[in-house]
DNA sequence: CGTGATCTTGAGGGAATTCAATGTCGGTGG
DNA sequence: CCACCGACATTGAATTCCCTCAAGATCACG
């Protein structure tokens, strides 16, 4: 459920005007909610109702197993969408990393639309194509050496980021480390590592240089 | 490119009766085409143009990392659809396991469909999102143990077999390696571990038979 | 300055890989 | 027909990589 507030029944309420990236109409309409860090933005097994785009701060999609273990699908950082997923279950959990502003947005107003207007179903296929994309690099990561994965991860953040360089880690050890599929352990020795090589240096902890992003690139595989 | 016959101008050529599941009429329309056992569909890198549909035998999806290693992204069985990707190339490669037939339809025929017929935009983002759930089954897979990949790969193959029991292996122990990110060994020893603990029966390498689901699911994950 | 959360580092063990050899099956030609 | 061959699969031994368990270090915050 929604932790923070409860949704107003008619979720058209504030106009926003989506000049991020260009991805149109979809996202004109909507309610921007504020989430706290680690607060749930929707929970595994409840409904599809809302699409969501990230107005600031970063946003994961995890699923916990039987035994405890936690899957991080995906970070979702200012200006990229959410949501999109399959059935009328989520399949996965979203939650805040740090605190953020998310608009959400009903899917059946987007689908009303989509009916009527071709571009914004065309708009929509492509939104969940890039979703695809998205699982295909990380399945690609998920099957190489710790170095790799997280050498591979550290390319992926610095491509979303706007200083390509030099960026901050909104996300902990831990949440690397399940999105990665590994320990927390070999997280934090890996990037130890990493800076040992000279590839990449660590002022803080959550604070990423790109030193040798051809090191990088060839550790990643 | 397609390796078996080169595809007419106009791919709108015979008419298909879409018995098997009901996705409708996006797959009224195309050519079917013959594949020998791997022969390739289409290329990694090749410009999207075609959607795909099994009619019978099995499609393997992979991509190939720079140093060889070989990574499955998916198996489509007959029945499924498949050339579901992002953008105007292919991010994967696509080969007929053994002999196979294949629907091939243009995407361009489709499109031009769906924006007037709103159902089958629907349907499109159906098929897609199913792809979408088709991947994150596989990358919550790959972050489990070996015991627990062979295990939960079973499963889902008998899941998609006519009979739910027992089933034959349409793909080699490698290519079940590269779909896992196991070695080949590794996947040979598990699944006569699992024999040996009498989860499965191995009447020849290529057929299963699933004696105890239960504990197969237990280790699953 | 103390406290808890987060991160790093170390030592040891276990799981999967690598390298190597043997076994099995299906097809082809003698 | 069956002997041989190549492709595919299984098994074994040694090694490597990552995980587990454990302790310390660093940082943010009251």
């Amino acid at each position: 459920m929604l932790t923070q507030a409860s949704l107003p029944n008619s979720a058209i309420k504030t106009r926003h005007t989506g000049t991020e990236s260009g991805v149109g109409a979809i996202e004109m309409i909507g309610t921007v909610m504020s989430f706290v860090r680690n607060a749930e933005i929707y929970g595994e097994g409840e409904q599809v109702e809302f699409l969501y785009k990230v107005i600031s701060g970063t946003v994961r999609t995890y699923k916990v197993l039987a035994d405890g273990r936690r899957q991080i699908g995906a970070f979702y950082l200012a200006g990229d969408l959410f949501g999109f997923e399959a059935g009328d279950e989520h399949g996965f959990s979203a939650e805040a990393v740090g605190d953020s502003k998310v608009l959400v947005i009903k899917r059946s107003a987007i689908f009303a639309l989509a009916a009527r207007n071709s571009d914004v179903a065309s708009q929509l296929w492509n939104l969940t194509t890039r979703e695809l994309r998205r699982m295909q690099s990380h399945i690609m990561l998920l099957i190489k050496s710790a170095h790799e994965r997280v050498a591979g991860f550290l390319l992926e953040m610095a491509d979303r980021s706007p200083a390509s360089n030099e960026f901050e880690l909104p996300m902990s050890r831990q949440d690397i480390a399940d999105y990665l599929g590994l320990t927390i352990e070999t997280v934090s020795r890996t990037l130890t590592s990493l800076e040992n090589a000279a590839a990449i240096a660590l002022p803080s902890a959550r604070r990423i240089v790109l030193r040798d992003r051809v090191a990088l690139g060839k550790l990643s595989g």
